[in-house]
DNA sequence: GATCTTCCGGAGGGTAACCTCCGGAAAGAC
DNA sequence: GTCTTTCCGGAGGTTACCCTCCGGAAGATC
């Protein structure tokens, strides 16, 4: 990925491997402790000195970065399941509970998809097919009457975020009730439970702004 | 509160004062940035010295416990305004949605009750009322066959935890916003939209042990 | 196997929070 | 006004993370 072509020689071997290592401990450590976690962490993980995770990686970003592609790649394979799937409704509601239980055994997908998904010029292709693809999720299950026709893709986000604090709180403690809380979200997009919505959904804009917050101190609480 | 009574005299004027300074000054900072805000920045707004800080709150638990009650009182209003209202759906809606503007107003409010509400053996009294009144505002809406009847009392926790992740994302962005998300959750209440659940509610011991793995890391991703 | 280039490791300095400790100042008692 | 008791302030030690820097080790090349 960061592979310099051109007039560059290649990478040393040892380099090579060593960035490798540094990619699959980030990939762990993340899991385990979301993107806030040590770097001197993921080093050690490794089997590397902090100079040489430094080096390949000036900045945590560029971690994230090379772990969104991936990240994104995995999330795409949901949607498109789920939109093999007959029946619209099905498939909306596989997708919402396929992507929490992926947040719930990986915490640094989880933190990816909601603060970083905005920054992912790295896997553009990528994220354009996972826009179409959601929004074909929708608009057929909002067609098939059976998806309140008033939710736009930016409601989705609300789910991600939701699944997120639900599972920092309750994770540990009982692992599977996050899909308890699902449900009754998923309830609540039903057509036959709609009720008018008090406020506009968010603007694609304005739901970037709201992940790159959420992505300044990830650890916030409130 | 922290008064010695019997042999002991009273405290100088002086260090009332100042106690009475620092409570508000973490009401103030805790309201901003929330529970895990810097004891430096309270001394420093109160105009008082980092010691003198510890001195009286030898732990920030005992300046989150000093607070708790007030929150708790507030809270109890909550209830109670809700439970006066004719219809008990507007009630339980009430509830809730009032809950929620308080905590976007207010995030060490929000933190308090999200994650240390079961530690409030200050506040006992209030505590047990604040249950009751719940309990009462759940069934009679259930009773009238608006709300749900699977639900519990501990599933409200979804919702406390869920809009505080919303608002920690939206918040500055969109200040508003959280009353959508809230509606469609809301939505996914009622009993017309009811379907079978997945998995049994949090006990509330679970629940319990759920607010204090949050309270352990406030700032925690994921 | 000598030479040149690239890469590694971790010591070390920086920052931001934590909390303790004690000399001296202020309040209250007489 | 003096003396005793209580209280204050903030310097400074501690921890946990950040990131930089460079002497020397290890690959690559011939």
């Amino acid at each position: 990925m960061n592979q310099q072509r051109g007039p560059r020689r290649r990478q040393r071997r040892d380099a090579q491997l060593n960035r490798a290592a540094l990619v699959e401990a980030a990939r762990d450590v993340f899991a385990e402790r979301g993107l806030d976690a040590p770097l001197e962490q993921i080093a050690r993980q490794a089997g590397v000195g902090i100079g040489t995770l430094y080096r390949h990686f000036p900045t945590r970003t560029d971690l994230y970065d090379e772990l969104l592609t991936a990240s994104m790649t995995e999330h795409l394979q949901l949607v498109e399941q789920a939109l093999a799937m007959d029946d619209p409704w099905d498939g909306f509601c596989h997708y919402l509970v396929e992507t929490c239980a992926c947040e719930a055994r990986d915490r640094g997908h989880n933190d990816m998809m909601s603060m970083r998904f905005p920054r992912a010029k790295v896997a553009e292709a990528t994220r354009r097919r996972v826009f179409a693809a959601v929004n074909r999720l929708i608009e057929r299950a909002q067609q098939s009457g059976q998806l309140r026709a008033d939710v736009t893709p930016e409601d989705l986000a609300f789910v991600r975020w939701a699944n997120s604090r639900v599972l920092a709180a309750t994770g540990p403690v009982v692992p599977d009730v996050w899909r308890r809380h699902l449900a009754l979200m998923l309830d609540g997009f039903r057509a036959e439970a709609a009720h008018p919505l008090p406020v506009p959904p968010l603007t694609p804009r304005q739901t970037y702004r709201a992940m790159l917050t959420l992505g300044r101190r990830v650890t916030g609480a409130g």
